[in-house]
DNA sequence: TGACCAGAAGTGGTCTGAGGACTTACTCTT
DNA sequence: AAGAGTAAGTCCTCAGACCACTTCTGGTCA
């Protein structure tokens, strides 16, 4: 067994025993090194490996400690490599996200919760006031992310944005000749959730969301821009 | 900005850019270094964090190779973070199977394969005939990644798959005193979504599919067992 | 007594250099 | 033309040194 993989089994094994649970701290690097058979350049690339899949997390001058797990924290984690998906598996994608936020906005019609309405409305009304296709990107994540995080699963809200986050990069509100239509269609698509989750229509509201969604997945099959994601 | 986050970057852009498609081959490490202005310590590091994440692939003596960026591929590496997830959040995860696997059941069901069909009442047959816990667990694994992947979206076969992993950690079916109806729900349970394909109803397989993986979700919270996964 | 500051110890971050292990391509032999 | 052997290219691992940051400790001063 090679020695970085080693260590890697060595680190995951000690968190999946028990042994260090979420928060706990690792034992200083040379003194892992001894309890693992490795040098600190193997150790470390381990650590590395776990830190970017956010399961560990290494403070400068402190220590090693494993992260909370929370699963919303490590599928955040993912943006950093379905940022690089081309668009065939963004595709795929955005069918996670339609079935899942489907789910989440029924959720949250089935909630009752005014003051999300309120803030849901203001959102709306600055969304349909503006041209600017970043500051609609923004808006627009900020109305899909509110109504998921009301659906109660951050599971699931971390997972929608990560891929709301990477369809944004394909910019579909570019000016353009169809920019008008396009931008209509979709204000139309929003007002048309936020009445389903003011009328606590649960059922409205899924099949809202998930045509909203569907028709951004025809835009982009349409378009089929250059693919080259903007990295932040 | 640090020496390995300078790497991690300079690489990501390599690839976002399209300097680097899928499969490409990076140039040689001193190469890189050169170019990232890091040393090779840290860029083996920033390697093995994108390694990590299925976006980067290194071989030995070959060189260094961006992978195929396939989202089912990239979504099977997060098994890796998954497992070590606790049982708390692992409930959060299975809500995501649930709504999921539903949706790919229905798909599964509007398919009318008979090949499907005969192969997931092969397995059923051979997983009613079992009491082995491990034997269990992996027929009730190919039942459900047999559908699946019939629904056809790899992206959501992969993201079911690693979530139906974690949840086998822990250990339902283990001899004891609820052992026999335990088996006989779960078992019922298989042969209702078995039912609904076979008649080609969508809307039941879903229903049925989720009712199946709520099931599942009550015995995980009700039991709650010792979280100590096993890795493999 | 309390707050603040300086130093010391602990810990991760980075760099350099060396040798080993594996893959690949080439060349020579049969 | 096929095979074995060789050489070049590349990643893997180790070791040691030094730097940067955090944390704790002890003392000082108001």
């Amino acid at each position: 067994m090679a020695a970085t993989d080693k260590a890697l089994a060595g680190l995951r094994q000690m968190i999946a025993s028990g042994e260090l649970g979420p928060g706990a701290k690792f034992p200083p690097e040379p003194e892992l090194c001894d309890h693992l058979g490795v040098s600190r350049s193997s150790l470390r690339e381990a650590v590395r490996s776990l830190g970017a899949l956010g399961v560990i997390e290494s403070r400068h001058g402190s220590g090693t400690y494993v992260t909370a797990l929370d699963p919303a924290a490590i599928i955040g984690r993912f943006s950093l490599s379905v940022e690089l998906i081309p668009l065939e598996g963004v595709l795929e994608l955005l069918e996670v996200r339609r079935v899942l936020e489907a789910h989440a906005t029924a959720a949250a019609a089935a909630r009752q919760d005014p003051e999300l309405e309120a803030q849901l409305s203001s959102v709306l009304d600055r969304l349909e006031s503006t041209t600017d296709a970043t500051e609609i990107q923004h808006l627009d994540a900020e109305f899909h992310g509110l109504i998921c995080a009301a659906g109660g699963n951050p599971t699931v809200t971390a997972l929608t944005g990560v891929i709301r986050g990477r369809g944004g990069h394909y910019r579909i509100f570019e000016p353009g000749a169809d920019f008008d239509a396009i931008k209509q269609t979709s204000d139309r698509g929003h007002r048309a959730i936020l009445a389903a989750i003011t009328t606590r229509d649960p059922a409205a509201a899924a099949t809202a969301a998930s045509a909203h969604i569907a028709q951004t997945e025809l835009w982009l099959r349409a378009l089929r821009p250059v693919p080259q994601p903007a990295l932040p």
